[in-house]
DNA sequence: CACTTATTGATAATCGTTCTCATATTGTGA
DNA sequence: TCACAATATGAGAACGATTATCAATAAGTG
């Protein structure tokens, strides 16, 4: 955790970015609670501390974080985008249960490989993937 | 094509659904046109072709064919979202040019297969897939 | 043809996100 | 330490794609 911190705070200050009293809080809530995340309840979650950001701020900080390539914004669907920090994790794609909402991760090596030969055919530079497979989690089949 | 309608008009009279002159005109304009469309601009076509239908109209019957699985609901990065009928296609992914907005269709048996292994091993139930890459294409990286 | 039921159009509402801009804070270098 | 330029913030307006509303209209059955 303190070297995420570290991770991050050496981002900013490598750009002329300015470490103020809401990003740190931001980040803190980020990194203490828990994977997945809407910004509103991240927002919220500061309130209820009585810690009162802008939702613009919010929004701005957490852009910010995805450009330093700390945070990464998952489409769970429809409009429902996810934040989570991505720090010191692999890359991962998600299973999400259309019932409960359960999100469930994977990664596999062999679907990368495979990934990056059929790009590489292409003639195409991949940047980022987004993989997501919507369902019925083992809890809400049964 | 014309067996593209026909499967879609059995769609529709299976259930008690009426095959109106807008739903009709809808569904020509789509088969007519290019492989992945926005709403918008599946209306602005019909416009221009001195056809008026109402916007909601489109939204609409475009969420009627993708209940009877012959249209496609692709997600192309943040707030964009494409239409595709997939009357006699195998189920493929993109990849999106950020720079030209090109899109390369792919399908892969290995990337399939386990992908089905990793739900199957979850107990996960899939019911669709969701898999884009992003980056630049051929002709951007040059 | 008549009648029931589904559908349409116009536009208001929604909702997550971004924009605006006056005010406040940060970090620098004197 | 202090002053100052550069950045960042907050509050709420604006946005834009999509959905909801509901009175008027059309489809299809028999
Ligand atoms: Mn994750
Ligand atoms: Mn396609
Ligand atoms: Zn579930
Ligand atoms: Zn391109």
């Amino acid at each position: 955790m303190l070297a995420e911190v570290e991770k991050i705070e050496n981002f900013l200050k490598q750009r002329q970015i300015k470490l103020t009293e809401e990003r740190k809080l931001i980040i803190d809530e980020m990194l203490a609670s828990q994977r997945h995340f809407g910004p509103e309840e991240l927002w919220e979650h500061l309130r209820q501390k009585g810690k009162r950001v802008s939702r613009a701020t919010v929004y701005r900080t957490l852009e910010l974080l995805i450009e330093g390539g700390l945070v990464k914004k998952v489409c769970l669907g429809e409009h429902c985008f996810r934040y989570e920090h991505i720090l010191g994790r692999k890359n991962h794609s998600h299973m999400v249960c259309l019932k409960c909402g359960a999100l469930i991760e994977f990664l596999d090596e062999a679907i990368d490989e495979r990934q990056k030969l059929l790009s590489q055919q292409q003639g195409f530079e991949v940047l980022s993937r987004c993989f997501q497979i919507f369902g019925y989690c083992k809890n809400c089949t049964q």
